[in-house]
This record gives C-alpha cells, sequence and structure tokens, in this order.
DNA sequence: ACGGATTTGTTAAAAGTTGTTAACAAAATG
DNA sequence: CATTTTGTTAACAACTTTTAACAAATCCGT
C-alpha cells in the first residue's frame, strides 16, 4: 500500500529514456522503460503505471493517440513530452486528457515536481475510487477490504488472506513465485520462509474453494508458484 | 456534486483579470475576482474555491508566498500565472506544491483543459476538505465536532476519540500506523505508550460498529496499524 | 482550590493472527 | 517403478491485537 510509485517511460530515443528512468530511480521511484505502445501494453498488463511519461513522437501509435486510449480506461497520471513545442499538439494532448505537457529540453528537476505533485493527486483520487474486483460470485471491494461471497455474505479474511489474494487477482492468469507474493504480504524485502505462503494460500483456498481439494481459483504451479486462475468478470 | 465549480482568480491586472472570469463563466464555471492575496482570503473565508488561478507577481504577498501558505492547509487546485517564463519561479513554484505553471501570454483553450483535468483530479480531494464527512450513516461535522448516528442521535465523542477518527476518515483505505495515530491525538511527538491508540480504537469501535466483535469502519492491519474502511459518500 | 466525574493512559491476561516445522502426499525424473 | 523433488497439511510457536480493570490526569462546578 505504501508501495514504490510504479512510473513507466514511453520514449523510442534510448539515451533520454535511460536518462529518465535512472533519475526517478535514483529519486525513490520504481520505473519501466517502453520504446512504443505494445511494449507499454506488455508492462501494464503485468504491472499496472502510475504515472506514465509518454514522447509523443513515437513510431507506431503515438503519445497523443496512446493518451486517448488509456484515458478511456484509466485514471493513470499521463505526462506528455515533445521535442517541439507545438500549440495544436499540446492542446489536443490536454483535451485528451493528459495532465501535463513538458517540452524538451525539460529541467529534471522541474519535471520531477511535476511528478510529485500529479502522484499526489491521483493517489488522492484512487483512495476514494472504490475498485471492485468479481470472479465466481466473489466481490473483492480493494479499498474496504471485503470480500462478499457468492450469496452476499460477508467473508472475513485477515490482513495477509486479503493482501494475497489482491496481488493474485492483480496478475490473474500469471504465475507468481513464492519470493514475489512474499514480499507483497509481508512489505518487508527479507525473505523469510517460502514455506509460509504456501500456508496463507491453503487458508485462503479454505475460504475460497468449492472444493479445496482440487482448487480452482487459486492453482499450483508446480516448481514454479502460485496462479489465479479464475476469470475476472 | 454537479454543482458548478468555483474558481477564483487573483490578478492585479484588472484588464487580464476580466478577460480570465467572463470566459471561464462562458464555459460554465462560477469564479471570483481578488486582486491581491487579503481580497483572496475574504472569498475563501465565505466562498471555498476548488481551483485558484494566482498572477505570481502580486503587491503584498506574492503568488508564491499564497501557494506556500494555502498548499500548507488545502488541496485546493492552484494555477501559477505569469508574465516571464523564469526557470527558478517555475520550479519553486511547483514544489511549494502548485499543480501548474503557465506563461503570459497563455492560449485561453489550454488553459481551459488545465483547469478542466486538474478540477477532476480534485474532485477526490475536495471531498475531504469538506467540513462533513458521511459514512455507513454517520455525520462527522469537523467543526462542530459532533458525530451523529444513523437515527440522527448525537454520539459523544471525547477529544481523543474524535481526533482519531478525523484521522482515520482523512486517509479513507489507508493503513496508519500506531505512531502516526499517536502524533495526531496527542499532537506531542514523543512516541507514548502504542497500546494506547489500540485502547482508543477499541472505545471508538464501541460507539461506531454495528457489531464491534467484527468491525467494518475500522479495520486492524495485522503488523501495520488501522484502516478506516467505510465507505465516504 | 476542592472533590467528584470524566477522560486518558497503562498493564496484563485472553484471543486472534501469522510464521515455522515436520510428517505425509503428489508430481516429476530417470 | 524407485527416487527425488516439491506441495499440502496439521500442530504448534511466536507474535500482535483485543479486552477489561485500574491508575493517572484533566475537567468542571462550586
Amino acid at each position: 500500500m505504501s508501495e514504490r510509485s510504479h512510473i513507466i517511460v514511453v520514449e523510442d530515443e534510448p539515451v533520454t529514456r535511460m536518462t529518465l528512468t535512472s533519475y526517478f530511480e535514483a529519486q525513490g521511484y520504481r520505473t519501466s522503460e517502453a520504446e512504443d505502445s505494445s511494449g507499454l501494453d506488455d508492462i501494464l498488463q503485468s504491472d499496472p503505471a502510475d504515472l506514465l511519461i509518454v514522447d509523443i513522437n513515437l513510431s507506431g501509435k503515438d503519445g497523443l493517440e496512446i493518451t486517448r486510449e488509456l484515458r478511456a480506461v484509466s485514471e493513470v497520471g499521463i505526462i506528455l513530452v515533445s521535442a517541439r513545442s507545438d500549440d495544436v499538439d499540446r492542446i489536443v494532448g490536454l483535451e485528451l486528457g493528459a495532465d501535463d505537457y513538458v517540452v524538451k529540453p525539460f529541467n529534471k528537476r522541474e519535471l520531477l515536481a511535476r511528478v510529485k505533485n500529479l502522484l499526489r493527486r491521483t493517489r488522492a483520487a484512487r483512495q476514494l475510487t472504490r475498485s471492485v474486483r468479481s470472479f465466481d460470485g466473489f466481490q473483492l471491494d480493494l479499498s474496504s477490504r471485503w470480500l462478499t461471497s457468492r450469496d452476499g455474505k460477508l467473508v472475513p479474511l485477515t490482513r495477509a488472506e486479503f493482501e494475497l489474494l489482491a496481488i493474485l487477482t492483480t496478475h490473474p492468469g500469471q504465475v507468481l513465485t513464492r519470493e514475489r507474493l512474499m514480499q507483497g504480504v509481508t512489505h518487508r524485502s527479507d525473505g523469510g520462509n517460502e514455506r509460509t505462503v504456501d500456508v496463507l494460500v491453503r487458508r485462503l483456498r479454505a475460504k475460497l474453494e468449492r472444493d479445496p481439494r482440487s482448487p480452482q481459483i487459486i492453482s499450483t504451479a508446480h516448481g514454479e508458484g502460485y496462479i489465479f486462475t479464475a476469470a475476472l468478470e
């Protein structure tokens, strides 16, 4: 919950891209890099961002197109970056819902200030936007931390159980290693015992699965970890 | 909720000021005008703003000073406006918490887009600045410090209980450590006994929760702290 | 300022959650 | 098919929170 914010830099020019990511890493953010729209999609699939820094001139879909498509489905912060100061681009970008538009060469300290302010704003928005994940008749409310069962009853989840389920549903259909799950549950980086995850999975299965002996919602990936295998609706 | 947003323009140059207000009025916003910091304070007193457009060069307190003072007490959207593009002013303004910095002469359509985006971002935060917070049938009035229950009855809260509830509702869905809660309740920086918070939470739960045995409004984050998990309406 | 009432802080036992271990079961390997 | 590796389970240990009772501090009317 108090995790480092995740920033994705979308930029086709490698030097600029790396300059940005290393700067923001040094400032304590978690960063990813993409050189175009499809690379961005790949990252978003597995690791949703809190903020995007997108170059407006990209091969394939450009920054404006990306802004339009993302803004339709998400409230993620978007800062557009452009090599030239074009009034039309800037206005169109902002009207499509980009939060900011910065012209190269930009001052890194200024960009950092804008990123900080924007993250503060999107954090507040995320808090009041209740996001609910539904699967197999269950409803998981991420802000109230309540799980509602098939018959509408409240299923009490302990903190660790909730965190585990939250991570699993964040990455449906993807194998998550014990290490990764452990990190998410404990918020501590120190490994800890890997069998602990097994026990937590077992406890969660007891609350979720129709038949805990043949789990359909949380499946085991032998030798690798666990996968959330129910369909998210 | 669907009320017109209130924008205050703080600008000492009458022509620019009126140009802005009439433009935003035409766009469907409610506007006020102030020519300096004290005029702004007068308006804020009686009619809180959703967004401020502040010229950086003002007689008396300048735009930066206003930003610093307001940001300390409020999450209102602030857009700074300046006649010249000064890197230092811009960075300082943004680092003080201004959401944007626009250089004259600016394109009105661009400013409108920025205003729209910023209002969208601050909508959530504004809920938290209202002096009455509603959740699960309760109404907490921050100025009179009264809590009204589901059936309209007054629920007497002690000072500590009120402070605790106020902090919790200020950060809905966020884990707050005992240390953080303790600080907010006692206003002293010296740690004190952490179990004290538990006892206060217990007393508050006794007054709020339908079933204090399985709390739904103030939830425990085992090993971390407490979370306000009711929906703010 | 005094005495009673209320609020706040402290403590320790009870209850609950989380982490660990070890025996056993299941799956993979050769 | 025997062996090795990996996952499941139950029981328990370690740790955290809840609860109740009490002590200290503060508030309030006289």
